[in-house]
DNA sequence: CTGTTAGCGCGTTCAA
DNA sequence: TTGAACGCGCTAACAG
């Protein structure tokens, strides 16, 4: 036993009377061993209580560690609490359950300790859920040289992205959701890692250094400006993080202005059932008086009757794991359609 | 450079022109290392692209991975879609993004191959969701001989255990599901691995290797008989997985019957969630024709107005990992209570 | 089928 | 403050 009280393949093998490749063989090519031998080094592992090759040792013998490391963005815990991010882990479990690698989730927290985390963890590959332009975890994934792929953006130079055409969906979906709206409005994700939650104009707002929010803003702005809104006119609340409870409060401010808005487009479905709640408590009919309009088409969506964008997080999840396990190949260009709901007004005939 | 391309400390410190520890002491002990020094290490670093001492080595060198591990069960990708299992998720990770642990989950599949995978990852200990006594896991983590804690059960000799008093719970909960009840009945979590899918009776239940299911059942059983059914009258549906869906299917076969239940106690929210779908959907009341508790008190729970058993898993799922990064102790003991709402009939004031 | 050699990349130890 | 030697535990490559 060494100092730790842990037997090494080598104690194992002295005391089979065998040398140490045969009692390696024994654990990684059984068939390349006598049954004897095998005997032998298997009664010495079980009276020494040795429980199997080192993984560590192996791994840096081997070059590489079987495990997928997943950089989910500023406080790790965060993303248990979001749906859709849980939806993007389960398409990643199922690769790597699949495919017999370990899902190494990074303990990143917004801290300044956490490029050292990102490039201290033993993975071959890395999948980084959306963060912002500015995030330093971006340059440690990319300078670990490993196959490495990004959901949602910033691209980077050497890793892969994976996402939907967020500025065409949220023109599509926009166009739903301000159809017939004299005063459109956005619940907005945050613009920057510093997550104030604030409301503003859509002309105020710049530096949004989140790519998924400033692509979906601008898809928000055309569809606004299609329905004759100037972009200075169109309200904008920024939440700090996604979460029903927050969007609710944001809304029912936007709601109390004086000239309140009558279509509110969000950024998840999660954020449009708190604007939906909002709508409710000051007597607001859906989509007469407001309308709403979601984004992820998850169940909440379902049973609200939320026009929503439907797209898979757990296929894309997979995707991401899939060229992070492989050659990373830039694909662009995940699935998404919008699903028209009651919670929205009709479109009109033409656009004249 | 390595042939795999990736440079290595020691070509570092040849390029700076200083030894392999100057370069070592530049990333682990940089106040031992004089300014000038650690600049060409850093810039030898930057010029050969290292980013870094390799995990793995260090790992190796270390004795320690600075990860936790974590078994989720049978099949991987599954504990993505239990919402109390992603909440222990959750706390696992609270505990981890504090203390800088990465998050290794463990890829389960319940095929032939979890023991080695389970012994192949490099992690500093394990904590084990609820399992079957004869799950092969249970030995290939107890043989790791690293700190281990499992969760709800079985207990392991050696490991911890964190988890309520499922007997004692059940019990209590069953009271408020089963008074004024004539025909007591139960949906309950799977018996064994093989999860089949089944109605029975109590007594003709043996061989329940869920220590959970178990514990709760026998809760459940004490409180039909304080409330005068005997067990053999008790019928039992038990469901494959913990699901909404399965479990409305299971209540909807148990309404059906020619004598059907008038109380039903589920083992979870989601599957009282079923249930009430399923009582909905042949008309009947509740309480009033159908009483109907269900566990772990989550969001649904209040939604529907449920009956049902508080735990924070968020809360046990941070003890879990707190004892393995530490020394395990045994624990039995994480709080529970009953929270009563209108989803079942009131208590009789006395028991007789 | 079994053994020998030679490291994987790093960090502790001890000496300077 | 810096350096040299050694080994953490294991396995690829090559004999035999």
């Amino acid at each position: 036993m060494t100092k730790s009280g842990r037997a090494t393949l080598a104690q194992v093998a002295e005391l089979a009377g065998v040398s140490v490749m045969t009692a390696s063989y024994t654990y990684n090519r059984p068939e390349r061993v006598s049954d004897q031998a095998r005997a032998k080094v298997l009664a010495a592992a079980d009276q020494l209580g040795y429980a199997g090759p080192d993984p560590s040792a192996r791994s840096l013998r081997r070059g590489s560690t079987h495990a997928l490391g997943v950089v989910m963005g500023e406080h790790l815990s965060y993303a248990f609490d979001d749906p859709e991010a849980v939806s993007f882990l389960a398409g990643i479990a199922d690769v790597c359950a699949d495919r017999g690698y370990a899902m190494t989730i990074l303990p990143i927290t917004g801290g300044a300790d956490d490029v050292p985390r990102v490039k201290g963890a033993a993975v071959d590959g890395y999948v980084v859920w959306t963060t912002a332009d500015d995030d330093p975890v971006l340059a440690a994934v990319q300078a670990m040289r490993r196959p490495a792929v990004v959901h949602g953006g910033p691209a980077v130079r050497g890793l892969g992205l994976v996402t939907v055409d967020n500025r065409a969906a949220a023109a599509a979906v926009g166009a739903a959701a301000f159809a017939g709206a004299r005063r459109p409005a956005i619940v907005s994700f945050p613009l920057s890692r510093d997550r104030v939650s604030t409301v503003t104009r859509g002309d105020r707002i710049t530096d949004v250094l989140f790519p998924v929010t400033r692509e979906r803003l601008e898809g928000y702005r055309q569809a606004a400006e299609d329905a004759g809104t100037d972009w200075g006119d169109v309200v904008v609340g920024v939440c700090a993080r996604n979460d029903a409870a927050e969007a609710e409060r944001v809304a029912a401010a936007l709601l109390a202005a004086p000239d309140p808005p009558d279509a509110i487009a969000a950024m998840s479905d999660q954020q449009a059932a708190g604007v939906v709640r909002a709508a409710r408590d000051t007597g607001r009919r859906i989509p007469d008086d407001l309308a709403v309009t979601g984004w992820d088409d998850s169940a909440v969506a379902a049973s609200l009757g939320l026009t929503t964008v439907a797209q898979s997080l757990r296929e894309q999840g997979a995707a991401c794991a899939v060229a992070a396990l492989g050659r990373p190949r830039h694909s662009r260009g995940a699935a998404w359609s919008v699903v028209r709901r009651a919670s929205t007004r009709p479109l009109s005939g033409a656009s004249g």
